[in-house]
DNA sequence: AAAGATTTGTGCAATTATTCACAAAATAGC
DNA sequence: GCTATTTTGTGAATAATTGCACAAATCTTT
């Protein structure tokens, strides 16, 4: 049941981020978690685990806590990880390969089931378990054909936007964009990107202001 | 001169944020630039672009804009980017290849100048120029004599707590996370974790927001 | 040199997000 | 069945962030 105010972007960031410690509590044999807890595990305000649950409806019980495998299945059906995404993939050179062999995304429902690539010398290669790569001239007649839903891009800059733009051409919901390139896109289309090297301008600044 | 409040953590993300897009428009022949273009290759809104700036100092001129090269470098110094890291990185399967060989970081002025790995296998290989990966059992010994100051970890899930407790003794100032697994960490050392699978969730959310 | 056009820097109001604090609901002990 | 204890869900208070709107500074034109 849910509401149908706004909902935050950062709710939906700390909602996904709720999901890899109880996950794991899970694993370890918890049946029930207080939202205490699982702020403790998420180092954030356990009123805040509670108004973010809030949002979507009344997991909890008083008194108890929450039953960790509903909530598990409530917070996948939130962040519509309670099913399978079709992700197409452009550029296998040593990012492209790591995500493909990244067991984390299948898990978690993203599945690869298709590869591209500009340079001949990688087509044809069996990637990963039934992932060919194929020649990026077939991209929009296989994204169509396949019903990808994602594409991600895994390109050289240069390479970017071209493909991208396949993508695009061939109807794709959304883009992950790990080229370090600003991709134009249409208005139809969500595009998230993807650069490692924030992360470290951020490690970097907290550093520098604590050494100082 | 920075003023001494507290500068919001969101205002450093897009301090990094401005950093890229600016250093395209002066590849491009641009000087001056206005807060207004700059909010707009952004995305955001001019008045935070010069409100982000202005917990700084006062680097734009009134009637005219900013000096994109003065700009750029003021951005380097707040972001301590103006001086290379000296990175570790332990690991060097799929990810922890595609780090190594990824030019960005370098750019950046983050250097990897270690590489470590468990496996023997991975031993004694050069990963990149002048980096060749050294037994793990040999990490905190050249952590401290190389005086690295951010360690990456990209082992499997399980070698990830043993390896970061190992650069902690070390004496690392940072870690940089790959590994999802949640990392236990001493007081003084920061960490900072990166799993493309958020990103993910993020696209799924608004995805099934559109289409249902 | 004055008027008009730009564009910054920032006080302040509006909006958004977080946290407190407590009633309501559930359980456990007696 | 009553009391004490726990823990949720949420209204209200507080805190943080954003963006408007305008004075101040600079440049341009005449």
């Amino acid at each position: 049941m849910i509401k149908d105010i706004k909902i935050p972007d950062v709710t939906i960031e700390r909602v996904a981020l709720y999901l890899r410690p109880l996950e794991n509590f899970e694993k370890n044999g918890g049946h029930v978690i207080s939202s205490d807890k699982l702020a403790e595990l998420c180092n954030v305000n356990p009123a805040q685990v509670r108004k973010d649950l809030s949002f979507f409806g009344e997991f909890g019980v008083r008194g108890v806590g929450y039953q960790v495998t509903e909530l598990l299945s409530e917070i996948k059906k939130i962040l519509a990880s309670d099913r399978e995404w079709r992700l197409g993939i452009a550029g296998l050179d040593d990012i492209g390969m790591a995500l493909v062999q990244h067991k984390n995304f299948l898990n978690r429902g993203y599945k690869f089931v298709a590869a591209f690539d500009f340079n001949p010398r990688n087509i044809g290669k069996r990637v990963a378990m039934d992932l060919v790569v194929q020649p990026v001239s077939r991209l929009k007649e296989i994204t169509m054909d396949m019903s990808l839903e994602i594409g991600v891009i895994a390109t050289t800059p240069s390479e970017a936007q071209k493909t991208a733009d396949m993508f695009f051409e061939a109807g794709i919901l959304a883009v992950l964009n790990f080229s370090s390139t600003h991709l134009r896109k249409p208005e139809c289309c969500l595009v998230q990107n993807v650069d490692f090297t924030f992360s470290l301008d951020h490690l970097a600044y907290q550093l520098n202001k604590k050494i100082r």
